[in-house]
DNA sequence: AGCCAGGGTCTGC
DNA sequence: GCAGACCATGGC
């Protein structure tokens, strides 16, 4: 566990010596699309279906009006607090690239997002840049979400989209997605497509019952998987993933590191995004 | 102004 | 099986 004790304060949970974590790092690695940073430094978003504000302090994270229990329940698995962060960037470290990359953002944690959010935003996400999910998926939250008591609106699931007409979802921009989209609420709203049997399901078929969603390619599947399914060794190959590997990994990426390879992937693509010239011959 | 973006589908070889 | 046009939209 990469925490020592996560205590009360108040209204808040105070999370002491938390290891390998970095709210920016993790927040905005272009994993997740909900969050957004506060003048004081902390971040504030809607995940599982709560609204949440938490901050950093040290080497501690403050959980802002969220009881112990909740704290246990909901956003230690979320940001991935029992896995061993050490152990994960220890063994990636071992190759000189990856070393780059863990050092640059040692703070960066893959979360586990919901299934539905997870698969729905990716399918935005195609074709597309980040600023632009991260709006027209505020503007699907608005819209068709449930509104919060702090005025916040939780990620609408398929039952609350089912229903919905292409045009609906092209008032809020999401452009030729909008179909994409509604495919995978029917699909999943009428029960042909259970994505609470892919966390265990074996992966190739787990792969291919997300890509019956029109839309849906291996990208998408694949982010479907690590970061809305707990699939560590799940990895999606952006445009900038390709380019990482076409120049750093000519011939090809460590075999080893398969079983989690998806957080290899998140450490490479945040580093590339912020050295896009990087050829991979640093001195270093 | 134009290229590009956490891609996928469809068509034509 | 594989290349290329096409898809909406707007960030930069």
């Amino acid at each position: 566990m990469d925490y020592e004790q996560a205590m009360g304060m108040g209204n808040d949970t105070v999370v002491r010596r938390v290891r390998h974590f970095d709210l920016e790092q993790t927040l905005d690695c272009g994993q997740c699309f909900r969050w957004r940073k506060n003048a004081d430094g902390s971040y504030s978003g809607v995940a599982l279906g709560r609204e949440l504000t938490v901050g950093q302090r040290g080497g501690d994270l403050i959980f802002h009006d969220t009881a112990p229990g909740d704290f246990r329940r909901l956003w230690r698995p979320y940001f991935d607090l029992d896995r061993d962060y050490g152990a994960v960037k220890r063994a990636l470290c071992s190759d000189s690239v990856m070393r780059r990359a863990v050092d640059f953002c040692p703070g960066m944690r893959v979360a586990r997002q919901e299934p539905w959010e997870a698969l729905c935003t990716f399918i935005i996400s195609q074709n597309n840049n980040i600023p632009r999910i991260k709006g027209i998926v505020q503007r699907l939250c608005e819209g068709f979400g449930r509104l919060l008591p702090g005025g916040g609106f939780a990620f609408p699931g398929p039952e609350r989209l089912a229903g919905l007409q292409p045009q609906d979802l092209a008032d809020i921009r999401s452009g030729f997605r909008a179909r994409y989209i509604l495919d995978a609420v029917r699909l999943v709203h009428a029960g042909e497509l259970e994505l609470d049997t892919l966390y265990t399901l074996e992966l190739a078929r787990a792969r291919e019952s997300l890509m019956r969603v029109k839309g849906v390619g291996p990208k998408v599947a694949e982010c479907a998987l690590l970061y809305g399914l707990g699939r560590a060794e799940c990895f999606p190959v952006d445009v900038w993933i390709a380019r990482a590997l076409e120049q750093l990994y000519p011939g090809g990426f460590p075999a080893a590191f398969a079983p989690v390879a998806g957080i290899a992937q998140q450490y490479l693509f945040h580093y590339i995004r912020h050295h896009p010239g990087d050829s991979g011959n640093s001195k270093e």
